[in-house]
DNA sequence: GTCCCTCTGTACAACGATGTACAACCTCCG
DNA sequence: CGGAGGTTGTACATCGTTGTACAGAGGGAC
């Protein structure tokens, strides 16, 4: 009786005792285990079939003491620059075998620090973090031993691998092509209140050294702080800056999400982009190649982050102690209409 | 010697030593258990502070048969829709105490076999899947018992638990709506040549019911195929519509990305949205709110989706063997400037 | 003082897989 | 025919945790 599949429950004891053989032989054929003679090995698989065996990974991983599962810790999904990023991730991760375990902080410190913590016990061989609110001093006070790497801030002398990108080079950059196209009363927007977000002061440092350097004033009122980086908060701030005194002819906006905030808005008071507003963007998200205008804006490798970030990991596994490693990722600008440029390629490198 | 934190390798065995108690005393510490005085209590807990105990979930997963990990099996991450519901699902499961763990499958069968399959072995406590290639022959045969829950596809009698859409009347309303304002020549995008595509298919015979109640033509050259549901598809799309003799006043983009790329595609071609053309996409993703113009949209209850998702698997987790339940989630139709409606809540509701 | 009961804590087995040690068997060679 | 050497398969311990069974300590009622 009972000689059809019991469902998933069968365990390498029920296989073995329908094959007749013992246990470690039927985990020897799993395994792929050299020295098993073709009829055994037959008979085995039969059974493997007939019962529809999968190992339980949860035993497996207690003996190896590997679970080769990875866990990437994201502030937040729907921010299209972290789904696109996950994506990346998750291939490049899939190419060694591993599942990835998403973790969504919502950019609070308390996630972040529970992430950092070990929350996931040992059931995740690696850590890739993107910090939001926490900074250098929290992660070096971090005790867990999981191998971890961080994105995007820079940390300098971190304690851990890190995958950085120049963020004060890269708003200079922003900022500088606006300058390039003749704008002389050049916002920004996404500086944030809290001290400890470094992404944001780096890009507002890039930013006020642009400036500088052509010459050009830094008004505070041009400086448009949010708590978030969507698109609600990209508008409003836009708002703001529409009722300064002297209103900017150019703003530079620290993600795309703000910048197409800022687009719908500017839109929505008469005002033309380009012509009576310049917008640059962060993140080259996809919306931005098909929004109207399209976005200009600074665009980081995020397959290159991708890959370093899991090589990274792929490396600490093997040797264990060494010292962090750091990368910087390249960044391009792709001019696109919201600062004068052409059309660009994509709407148009969709063919039938 | 060392008596720092030799990192997360901790187990309950060296925290018994430390303290001088047995292993099964500080799991009972660790697990709350009241029958433990105050005294061995503290002394246990200062030395799981001591050594940075956590526990290996690994191992408790193997005794429990439970991980507390259920799976999200999704096409595509960075199509918004998905991250928009895995965010909400990840929610919901966290209110249960469960992680999520995220499966990509690309929309191809092979991959969404795989995960049918169990291919995370006892690893996942059940599995939420979005089929896009797999049709419900193939779903019958499935012999892995990891509670299921489907999501989307009209699968009839299906044998898991599953959470609809009600494809064909959402369609319908949504050319019932072009319908009103007077429309007539109206277009349909995302048709699929795939047979197994069933929410294309049904999408379809919405649209096609519309227009028969209606008394309006329904010409095969204003049904456009796409292969994939991303806005380079949609732009496509919409160029080819054009280019027809007769080309329409209205399109039907069966999700929003599509509706996006077409957007964009008649905006290069000089027409007017929605003058001269009627937009209507399907998702209402946070992207058409801020569009310009903003988008006209099917919008499914996005939370109810997830949060039933996660309660039928939650109630299987419970009592396994009930008949499959079904629930089809509400829809609504948010008008917005691309087929005239008011600009909408949106960006007007984002305040400083 | 005895009995009983509750409170604390211990010892052991088990979850499913795999590494180690070794036994049984075969083949080949002298 | 005996022994060396390789092949094929088995028994047992182990990973870290928790359920079960039970032993000893302490308190109250008679």
């Amino acid at each position: 009786m009972d000689t059809g599949a019991p469902g998933s429950r069968a365990s390498l004891k029920h296989v073995a005792e329908r094959a007749g053989v013992s246990v470690k032989t039927v985990s020897n054929v799993v395994n792929g285990y050299l020295h098993v003679t073709a009829s055994t090995r037959a008979r085995v698989q039969q059974a493997i079939d007939e019962l529809n065996y999968r190992p339980n990974l949860a035993a497996r991983q207690l003996r190896q003491g590997r679970s080769d599962v990875i866990a990437l810790a994201l502030p937040e999904l729907d921010l299209p620059y972290f789904a696109e990023l996950a994506r990346s991730v998750i291939k490049c991760a899939e190419e060694k075998g591993w599942t990835v375990l998403i973790d969504q902080t919502d950019g609070l410190a308390e996630r972040e620090q529970l992430v950092l913590d070990g929350i996931r016990g040992r059931l995740i061989d690696g850590l890739i973090l993107s910090p939001i609110a926490l900074g250098a001093a929290e992660l070096e006070r971090r005790r867990d031993t999981t191998p971890l790497v961080l994105l995007g801030e820079r940390v300098f002398d971190g304690p851990a691998d890190h995958v950085a990108i120049d963020n004060v080079a890269a708003a200079r950059a922003a900022t500088a092509h606006l300058v390039d196209i003749g704008r002389t009363r050049i916002a920004a927007i996404g500086a944030q209140p809290r001290p400890s977000s470094e992404t944001a002061h780096l890009r507002l440092r890039g930013y006020q050294e642009a400036l500088a350097e052509a010459g050009l004033p830094a008004r505070p009122e041009w400086v448009a702080e949010v708590d978030q980086y969507h698109r609600a908060d990209g508008a409003a701030a836009m708002r703001r800056l529409l009722d300064v005194p002297e209103p900017p002819d150019a703003v530079f906006c620290f993600n795309d999400l703000m910048a197409l905030g800022a687009l719908r808005e500017a839109h929505n008071h008469g005002i033309r982009v380009p012509e009576d507003l310049a917008v640059v963007g962060w993140d080259d998200i996809e919306d931005g190649r098909y929004s109207t205008p399209t976005l200009t804006t600074i665009s980081p490798d995020k397959q290159k982050i991708a890959s370093v970030a899991v090589e990274f990991l792929a490396a600490r596994l093997v040797s264990g102690s060494e010292p962090p490693h750091e990368v910087t990722a390249p960044f391009t600008l792709a001019v696109r209409e919201s600062s004068g440029g052409r059309r660009d390629r994509a709407p148009a490198a969709a063919s039938a």
